[in-house]
DNA sequence: TTTATTTTTCAGTAAATTTTGAAAGTTCGA
DNA sequence: TCGAACTTTCAAAATTTACTGAAAAATAAA
């Protein structure tokens, strides 16, 4: 197989198990070309690669930024913005785990910490396993939080350096 | 607040987090519903609750069993059929994380594999990097496979009976 | 300051996904 | 074997989400 047909390949499929996890199709493409792509990439490099418009470009390689996985990259001399993505799969999925925890998860366990103030009679049993329902989802989630907590806090160069490479 | 307030809270909110993880609004809000339901509901009763349609109801509860995280009960002398969630959270998401794997990434993984095969001259630093980026993801993930599948070997009634109580 | 280049924004459009509802299918008691 | 009760299917409609492209804004060289 030829790399160009290759690299194809595995953007599209990037794009599909992305929609799947609910990132839109067109990020997960952006991120998976600049993933395997060698050199720092211009909007218009990744225009023309993906086929699609600047304003979805723009869009959605600030959006890749804000979730700390690609960067933007400025050549001396050049005028052009260019990015390049994260390289270190490790880190790249700790920084998605972090982030979707901190945008979509917490945000819902605040309302479901109101929810547990429901008026709560000792004999109403469907009361009581709603309260204890919401407890098991808010302690579910603190032991998972703290899990990705933990693995997120070593010190990723050392985790990246050794740990990883032990099975690579 | 009251019960059914906080009842429609939870509901909603879960639903939103499902979108947002791509999981149909509906599948989320209809999986809610059962979860904080004492008794097991007939799809008259999820249609009401959630003022939605017979066949969006049908569609998703199928859904919701073929993940392995609602069940089909039936009442002696009933007709209908009723519906009841697994209750255990930490027995809900091994199965949903579990389920997501099998769906989703093997059949990519499968693909990556194929990837490797690509025209590799020792000299094309491109390729190289090629090849290196779909190798790391694929030991990432056997890597996350393996976590995830100790973690759904251990005997479930053991480790809910136990360990989940230990931080209940 | 002016002009050329590049990036950002966003209203309108297109595409994808979800939902409805009515018809077809199934089940089971009489 | 009939028909009432219930479930399933799926084409069409509604809704949601993503994308385009052109205009506005920003940036930097002349």
């Amino acid at each position: 197989m030829k790399l160009a047909e290759a690299k194809q390949q595995f953007i599209q499929n990037w794009g599909v198990l992305g929609t799947q996890w609910g990132i839109n199709r067109t990020m997960a493409q952006i991120h998976a070309l600049l993933l395997v792509s060698v050199e720092p990439m211009s909007a218009d490099e990744i225009m023309a690669e993906l086929q699609i418009s600047r304003g979805n470009t723009n869009m959605n390689v600030r959006e890749l930024m804000d979730w700390g996985i690609v960067e933007k990259i400025l050549k001396p001399g050049e005028r052009k913005e260019f990015f390049t993505a994260e390289k270190d799969i490790w880190i790249v999925a700790m920084r998605i785990i972090k982030e979707r925890k901190r945008r979509e998860v917490e945000p819902i366990l605040n309302v479901l910490d109101q929810l547990k103030n429901v008026e709560a009679d000792k004999n109403d049993k469907e009361a009581k396993q709603f309260v204890s329902m919401i407890s098991d989802i808010q302690k579910f989630s603190a032991q998972a939080s703290k899990g990705i907590d933990g693995m997120v806090k070593m010190d990723e160069h050392w985790f990246t350096g050794t740990l990883l490479k032990l099975f690579k």
